[in-house]
DNA sequence: GGCATCCATAGCCGTAGGCTATTACAGCTT
DNA sequence: AAGCTGTAATAGCCTACGGCTATGGATGCC
């Protein structure tokens, strides 16, 4: 009777794209059998055909004009509500939940937790792990009420940052590479090099630490990896190097992997982000904690 | 990960209830356990509690409090979604649905076919029925564009409507009774009789054909029909008369039934029925076309 | 004409959503 | 105190549905 929110979602992704393969496999990741199977069922429970298929194009009907723009206000809303659902709680249970991607280290977390326990006595911290491969670190599914990120973030997600410390970037090399030998190296030297690259949906934090503005041509990607850990092992394993904020060498010191810095790149900038319309008070203590952290006291 | 837009009623009714047993039988329809499984998952899908459950009572907490707005306003969206996809598809198709309970009969329908061939040439009328249990006459769920009933509508649910016709009310009783000796029957030798009733779903429609505003006490329910059959069936076996409009009368005819006119109660409205917001040129056009066929020309 | 592309169909499988029966507990009543 | 009632949770089962792969048929392109 009732649709599932996903089959609104399957509905937008072929109307966005004209094409019930293309929105299988590049935006929904199933297959396109699945996929048409959906649609039709949608169609069912509306009682309407939605797309007129001609073999070989694909069109939004009267109703599947009408249907799209609808379906779209309701996703939104339900993300929406995922948020401030998930905010109540948190407020109620005085649990902030904080997202990060890699480990952060820096003494930020102790100093922090220092400032908190002033304005927020009886709040504590969750943190929470999450994937490069969400742009967002989690803040538009409310997964997380504030995350610990680089920049930069993608535009027009509804996010707002600050920036809490700035670090030179610095260069994993495995131990044997010829620019291990040297001190410092200019990242002129590394544009042939092959890379360790970040996923595509990490989205724009790719293209930062592949420093994709500063080359003349495209990036040598040798690999992917999800996580930091993954990176370094690709780097020890001779696939390619990797850039990474010098903040982080400390962190991820280890026997088969060496570090060097790059010259002739602006730095990294680390920040706090949340979600702009979030305005708990809770948010906005952690963010001045955060950001005054480094940045001399408030 | 996403929730089907049918867990989000689930959670209102019992928000709304605040008992699974009451709203798994009450108002969905479906077994406790059922309930109790997909409110959880609803909540693991969120990450959060939503109810707190202390054997006795159900409370919403404030992940709860914060979802309830928001999921009305979702299926609200939904529902409105869905009767404007239908619109849409209706109106391309130069279809418009009309949606009916009790045979119209009336010389109704030829008559308005015949003005709208002027008005809209080249659209077709869809007849569909629908059951008593539904008091909006598939209006509410788009199933129906506009709708040929017998008022009371229920208020409030966005419907408009517009009488066509004024009757009034007969009684149908089994050959054999003693009132079916007389011509014409005064009420008041009738409110002691057992009835055959809508169901209690109609709506405002099971009041009327009672005639609950002209007792002194509430009637004497014998049975329930769904149908206009069934109700006829239940009074031939004699377990109950029902009144009904005089113009049905003639499309009911049957051995086993007699019709006689009741004296004293207010005559029943025939009424041509729509969504309010429902602007659409082909709707205008068959509601006028329906008033103007028996109170004269437009 | 052959190939590539795209949507539909067929058939398979695992999970999820429903059911009944039962348990556990709280608040009454006797 | 014991038992009854009412409510939610648990257990176990079955079906239906949402996903997959493999394949077919039609269309446009080289």
């Amino acid at each position: 009777m009732d649709a599932r929110l996903q089959d609104l979602r399957y509905f937008i992704a072929v109307a966005e794209e004209l094409s019930f393969t293309r929105a299988a496999s590049d935006r929904l990741f199933i297959s396109q059998p699945a996929l048409s199977k959906q649609i039709r069922q949608l169609e069912a429970c509306l009682r309407v055909t939605l797309f007129d298929r001609d073999r070989r194009t694909v069109t939004l009907t009267a109703a599947g004009a009408a249907l799209l723009p609808r379906a779209r206000r309701i996703i939104e809303l339900w993300e929406q509500a995922r948020q401030e659902t998930a905010e109540a709680s948190a407020t109620q249970r005085a649990i902030l939940t904080v997202g990060f991607q890699t480990r952060i280290g820096r003494g930020l977390i102790p100093t922090v937790t220092d400032r908190l326990a002033d304005a927020l006595p009886n709040w504590r911290l969750l943190f929470r792990q999450v994937p490069w491969s969400d742009p967002s670190i989690g803040l538009a599914k409310g997964a997380v009420d504030v995350a610990i990120t680089w920049l930069p973030l993608p535009r027009d997600t509804g996010l707002s940052w600050r920036v809490i410390a700035t670090e030179q970037r610095w260069v994993a090399l495995p131990p044997g590479h010829r620019l291990a030998r040297g001190n410092a190296v200019p990242f002129a030297e590394l544009i042939d090099e092959p890379f360790i690259a970040l996923p595509t949906s990490a989205g724009p934090l790719r293209e930062f630490w592949l420093a994709a503005a500063d080359r003349p041509r495209p990036a040598t990607v040798a690999a992917e990896a999800e996580t930091a850990e993954e990176t370094l092992e690709a780097v020890a394993a001779g696939l390619g190097m990797a850039l990474l904020p010098a903040g982080n060498v400390e962190i991820y010191q280890r026997d088969d992997v060496v570090y060097r810095p790059v010259h002739g790149l602006s730095p990294g900038e680390l920040g706090v982000a949340w979600r702009s319309p979030d305005r708990r008070d809770a948010v906005r203590v952690f963010v001045n904690a955060c950001v005054g952290c480094f940045c001399g006291p408030d």
